[in-house]
DNA sequence: CTAGTGACGATATTGGCATATGGTCACAAC
DNA sequence: GTTGTGACCATATGCCAATATCGTCACTAG
């Protein structure tokens, strides 16, 4: 994990994390200091930097919470697919409709993950990682019961899929396009669909 | 067109238009002051306001200017394809490499389009109602000589096309997709052809 | 050794004030 | 009528000192 320091298991560490986050979506990552993280968790300002290189580095840990939950959202969405297809159509739509709820609910841990968007954070690339694999796995079942076509190198179609959908799955990039959710993502995703028709 | 004042047609009009144009292009837009362009015509300050309701009027002028020459420079593109598919991913690619010899060119013009992309200015929606058009003439075509499918509703199909090519069409969005083109790009594009497929 | 801190230097950030800028208007010249 | 402007106001911007914040380090306590 990029930015941490002296022990990786350790109550104060998961303490930290907690006041965070807590803070962050109370004030903002901006207008909270790791004086006030400090004071919240009961040590010296000193101490927290036992545990973390830099401010940044706490709000990479919590961009990194927030997205995983974004993602585990659009994961759990799949359950419920009855075909390839569909769990497709339900991974993206999980993923948007989680974003879009963080946006609205929490706007101050948005904030944090559309910086982390532009910044190229480690937590994005992993989020995006991430969303590649499901996105493989999806369409890797769907070519074996041949519901997918099996012409196109897979690594070529999740690359295109992913930056086609990246209007919407990037944080940075959802923010302008809030106003036709979720007909316009629908709308891509059929494009999608069509494009992996045998 | 919005913003305008006084005469349509007029030498000053056009004055004004080629000092912004180059204020703007070498000190950027916030840089410049329309005392500035009044200075660099001979004229008052005041004058300018005849011809102009606001600073941002003229800078929506330049912004319509530079993408109409970034969508021109896509039309040209279309004129040496062969298929319709060919066509459409030239019209693309055309627009694109025209936007990123913009970005790296002229960064100043290029972030006005930015701001006006963001801010939602007319002159973008009219870039993106005219790559909207051309696109459904190519699709039209393409499906007319049997190159495309013709079960998805025309006017869907085309939406769902800007809006997965969104990432690149965007100023706004394209500037941080610049380090994988035009790679990237060409992946969207193979992937809306497979989707129009017959 | 681990847990923890006060004090410190360097760098951001803020608040207020002077200035610059956007925009209007009444008016002059023709 | 059209062409053109200086003087003006309200707001935005730039600037600079005071302050706040980040991050480090030497150090203490057990």
């Amino acid at each position: 994990m990029a930015g941490r320091r002296g022990p990786t298991e350790h109550g104060v560490r998961d303490q930290i994390v907690e006041a965070a986050r807590a803070h962050f979506s109370r004030f903002g990552y901006g207008k909270t200091t790791v004086a006030d993280l400090a004071k919240a968790i009961g040590f010296s300002k000193a101490y927290i930097y036992k545990f973390f290189d830099s401010k940044q580095a706490i709000g990479q840990a919590i961009c990194a919470q927030t997205l995983e939950q974004v993602f585990a959202s659009g994961k759990a969405s799949i359950a419920e697919g009855k075909s390839e297809s569909d769990k497709l159509r339900r991974f993206f739509n999980g993923v948007i409709a989680a974003s879009a709820e963080l946006f609205f609910e929490d706007k101050m841990l948005y904030d944090i993950a559309a910086h982390a968007a532009e910044e190229r954070w480690p937590s994005v690339i992993a989020y995006m990682e991430r969303a590649e694999e499901t996105l493989k796995a999806i369409i890797l079942a769907g070519r074996e019961s041949g519901e997918f076509e099996r012409k196109t190198p897979i690594d070529e179609t999740c690359e295109a899929i992913l930056l086609a959908m990246q209007s919407f799955m990037n944080p940075l990039m959802l923010k302008h396009n809030l106003k036709d959710l979720p007909e316009d993502p629908a709308k891509v995703i059929n494009l999608v669909l069509r494009s992996l028709a045998p």
